[in-house]
DNA sequence: CCCGTTCTTTTCACTAGATGGAAAGAGTAT
DNA sequence: ATACTCTTTCCATCTAGTGAAAAGAACGGG
């Protein structure tokens, strides 16, 4: 939201409305679209067409609605470096969810922001909320810790400069001086938790994943509601989790 | 293959580059993927730049190679025709493929190809190939036999009428009229079978998901290696391949 | 049944901006 | 050092995207 240089063309345009499209999951109308890309209804209208087409966006001719289609879909599945990652890691993270009866999720950074790539859910009524795909911001989540303390300082600094620091819970913490420690704690012990930082009631640690060579590839957690997750608990699973985490990093392609 | 009717804009142009990229698992250069596209090299250059700009592409700067980028499988997560059916299929899916020892898939039809939306995975070490995302024929497999027995005739005939039937395997059906046949059991019956039909050595058998209103959503099936699977195993699951189609269809959201 | 309202879809004259050949730059191999 | 290949930038040309406006379609209330 700081360097104003985004482009400006049909495609850019287009990309703009797919990326619309994404939160009206009951689909949206051309005028519903144009609203939220603030673009003209005819040229909204046009684009739309030409995704469609090419069956990007789905269009229910009764109702008049777009949505997402097929093809994103289809693509999604080869996106590479999010398919070997989960492959490697889907039987790992089974066994820790089985182990620690909880549930256990594998996410890389995406423009500043922690991406889940795979969750493995617990049989517990109460689970974790959020899905494969999902995004959360870095500050207040245990991957995010961990996926930004692989990065250089220089990086490092721009991420806590550059942002605002939003207050999800009562324990986020939004101070980009206490953060900044924070994270040289979380580099120093290789390990990060989020004590109800995100969502009330949810406790989580999360470490990083290393391929061969050594370089941070993703963070793998366990999340658990807070009620039945005391701080030694959630100490007490960095052992397994860390096995897990080195399991999948072996199992890494090095990639380019 | 037929229709020329093929946008031609920037859009088009970008979202092609898109599809292209998806054959490059490994990531590919301008130049290649302008040769896939036949679009010259500096107008796929520029359309990169704005695709990776947005997150669409990846560019690693190391390799000067290409790669679709994160935001397309942050979008297909959000592809709600599709979540919605793997959502509700999924833990069916596991009890049979656990009941069966065998591999489930669902799969809807897509551009006329049968596009496999989840996959339930076999312990057993010989399993099955494809995975999420792939699609392949209709007309030499379980699910796409009964994807398009669910059109109405002027579709399927246009189908029929309108592509030609490679020969996978030497049990491919590829003759127009026979396939028709064929079809018309498939609707009789609500059943189909692909005995060694797409690849030597699988047999499948699939049902229709229908919901509420009894509209056709998804094909369910089972596939097994052929060695350990006599048309009389495929034929037995049938009972339980329908108990668990009809559990997915009530469990769907009625759309629209 | 008609008219007002709101949405989708199409049209078209204008010109913004995409185009792509060519040249410069950057590597890599010979 | 030279030749080759690939990436990146440039810019004069003119295609083809733009968006206001009009036409069409669908709905509903009086």
């Amino acid at each position: 939201m700081s360097t104003a240089d985004e482009p400006q063309g049909m495609l850019a345009r287009g990309l703009a409305i797919l990326v619309a499209l994404g939160n009206h999951p009951e689909g949206a109308s051309v005028t519903e679209i144009a609203r939220d890309v603030s673009l003209p209804i005819s040229t909204v209208h046009r684009l739309l067409a030409t995704e469609a087409s090419l069956s990007f966006v789905s269009f229910d001719p009764s109702t008049k609605r777009y949505r997402l289609g097929f093809k994103v879909f289809e693509l999604a599945h080869k996106v590479s470096s999010v398919a070997s990652l989960a492959d490697a890691a889907r039987p790992t993270m089974r066994e820790l969810s089985a182990a620690t009866g909880e549930t256990v999720q594998l996410a890389v950074l995406s423009e500043n922001r922690t991406l889940f790539l795979e969750k493995v859910g617990t049989p517990q009524p109460i689970g974790i909320r959020g899905s494969v795909g999902d995004s959360e911001s870095v500050h207040a989540t245990s991957t995010g810790k961990v996926l930004i303390s692989g990065l250089p300082d220089d990086e490092l600094d721009a991420l806590l400069t550059g942002s605002a620091f939003e207050a999800h819970t009562a324990n986020t913490i939004t101070d980009p001086t206490r953060l900044r420690e924070h994270i040289e704690q979380v580099r120093a012990e290789q390990y990060a938790v989020a004590d109800e930082e995100f969502d009330e009631g949810v406790r989580a640690i999360a470490v990083p994943v290393r391929d061969g060579r050594g370089q941070l590839r993703a963070a793998l957690c366990v999340s658990a509601p807070a009620f039945r997750t005391s701080a030694e608990t959630l100490h007490g699973w960095l052992t397994e989790l860390r096995a897990a985490a080195a399991e999948i990093g072996t199992r890494l392609p090095l990639s380019s």
